[in-house]
DNA sequence: TTGTAGGCGTTATCAT
DNA sequence: ATGATAACGCCTACAA
């Protein structure tokens, strides 16, 4: 025994406006051409009905929308992702972001099989374009389906020679940024934690290198480095990172590809017994607010995750819009805390 | 010069197939009447020329969309709140169970004005039904929405007489679990960090009430009580964490009622000089992975989110099948980790 | 200015 | 077993 709720139509409107619906869409609408008196009547008749266009009917007719799809994608063998922190806040602002143009989400999470998924949301025509946060493995996938005319932006590295149009920090620069502080500080046992198969990490550890070839140029510090495959998952990275430890490698410097391994890699250090930033300097990348609430408080790579989410929204309703847009390579900045200073300030 | 992404429709495959849309339509539905040999051969063409249904004209015809919507309440002074990491741990289990039964995910952050958003998307039919993380402080829309025949399910606090269903946690076991702990840890002076005007925690503090009166009954410890309104954003509640310390209160126990707030609470008192658990025991709420890697590790009340999330889903999706279901409430247990430690386990 | 009619892609009903 | 045909709710030429 479950009441129906009565959802009114158009309709409705129209039988008791006493107009066609012809005139109640033009009214609602603005388009067209209708007499301003009626236009108010059917508006406030609207309102007091409380009806509500049904974007449904209305994508099925004019082929819009109004709907956005956001790709999470996840990594294969761990699952989660879109937990992690940093894919909620990025989520966070592009939803925001969305909701202020009166845009939905249509929200998904996408393992391997991400190549139909891509598509199939603008092809189903459950939405108008495609946000997708962070590229991950699927370069290849968004460049086909950029190529094939989707509206689709990614969060990421700009991949040269991409189809797709994308916004991401200067991952390179980070990385070299992070790498000059460990190595400012007095690190000599470098460590790069991150995977190296997705096209922002493998930026990162580009820049990491570049500062310690850089370094190893002018000679005055002799430093060694070891890169080490960790995944973003913050639970299976801290398994990885403690066997790392356990492996009895040396260490006193560490750059983690985001705050969340970082994080992970506190808790093995400590486990371990090494203590930071005595034993052991850390810096994290992304900026998140949960890097300063880290005991010790986390270094880090800064990169304006707000700023971000309202490009990739902003770009991708000019592509929907039909215009021309351009990938925006974010700056990024170094935020010392606690966890890297080996030295004292003064 | 942009490429227009070809779109199959079922009249292409009828067409193709040398019958009608109808029987398309019936073939790949699995429904009504058709041949086996005119099935499988409409199967291998549809699948051949890429056809898929669409999701909105058959919704548009069938009134059933296949989508879901989520809606993560915001807290009106400090917006955030979708980033919190209780929420998305439950998001991504949730969105988990829905795409495990081909269901999509329309997610919306909403305000103050909850009242219109819950219906909207089942109304204007982009939604079979609704399912809302945290009841936070719309209860009574809640309530109203499900009376008037939404499919809709709420995590959070089973409060009673409650027209819609919910699944949650044992709020006010899960209080008492956490006060009880801190006074056999020989805690004298606790503090309870909650905002008091949501159901889950209003639970939560009517459990730490019993244990502080259970306790005073048995008259063997003296133990005070302060309650101190603390938000849910992570931020905000340590800046409020942050004056109650400075105000001089004295404090050597603290429940917050999520993990979150605890670890905002683990910063303002290592920056107060205050060791924890030595000067103060810390228990959180929630069980979440972040807890175990917070310094020292968190005490908390677990509950199993991962659970909570497929639960959410099944029973929605069995009232949309029209069957009626009921709220479940979730046994919590407690973790006990460094935070709180202040005597020797042996 | 307003109404009529057709169609968006699908499903459901009714014939055949 | 299959095919017309109408309808879901809306938009938009075109006609009035």
């Amino acid at each position: 025994m479950k009441k129906v709720p009565f959802i009114v139509t158009m309709q409705d409107v129209a039988r008791y406006a006493g107009v066609s619906t012809a005139s109640v869409s033009r009214a609602l609408a603005g388009k067209g051409e209708v007499s301003e008196r009626t236009k108010d009547r059917i508006h406030a008749l609207a309102r007091q009905m409380g009806y509500r266009v049904n974007p449904i009917a209305r994508g099925l007719r004019s082929r819009v929308t109004g709907t956005v799809a956001v790709i999470v994608p996840q990594h294969h063998e761990t699952r989660q992702s879109i937990a992690e922190p940093f894919f909620m806040e990025i989520l966070g602002h592009i939803v925001d972001a969305l909701a202020e143009h009166d845009y939905s989400v249509l929200l998904t999470k996408v393992a391997s099989n991400a190549r139909d998924w891509i598509t199939k949301s603008v092809h189903t025509r459950q939405a108008d374009g495609v946000i997708m946060i962070g590229q991950s493995v699927h370069h290849q996938a968004l460049n086909d389906a950029a190529a094939a005319g989707l509206n689709i932006i990614a969060w990421g590295e700009n991949v040269p020679d991409s189809a797709y149009v994308s916004v991401g920090s200067n991952n390179e620069q980070g990385g070299y940024l992070a790498a000059r502080h460990l190595l400012e500080q007095g690190c000599k046992k470098l460590v790069f934690l991150g995977d190296n198969r997705i096209p922002e990490v493998v930026a990162r550890c580009e820049g990491y290198r570049r500062a310690l070839e850089e370094n190893s140029a002018t000679g005055e510090i002799r430093a060694t480095s070891q890169e080490v495959p960790v995944h973003f998952d913050g639970a299976t990275a801290y398994k990885e990172i403690r066997e790392f430890l356990r492996s009895g490698s040396k260490v006193d410097g560490i750059f983690a590809v985001s705050d969340r391994i970082a994080i992970s890699a506190l808790r093995a250090l400590r486990e371990a017994n090494l203590h930071v930033p005595k034993d052991v300097a850390v810096v994290g990348y992304d900026g998140l607010p949960i890097a300063a609430f880290a005991a010790p408080a986390l270094t880090t790579i800064n990169q304006n995750v707000e700023a971000a989410g309202g490009l990739l929204v902003n770009k991708l309703l000019e592509m929907i819009a039909g215009n021309t847009v351009e990938s925006t390579v974010l700056p990024v900045e170094l935020t010392v805390r606690q966890s890297s200073l080996r030295k004292s300030t003064a």
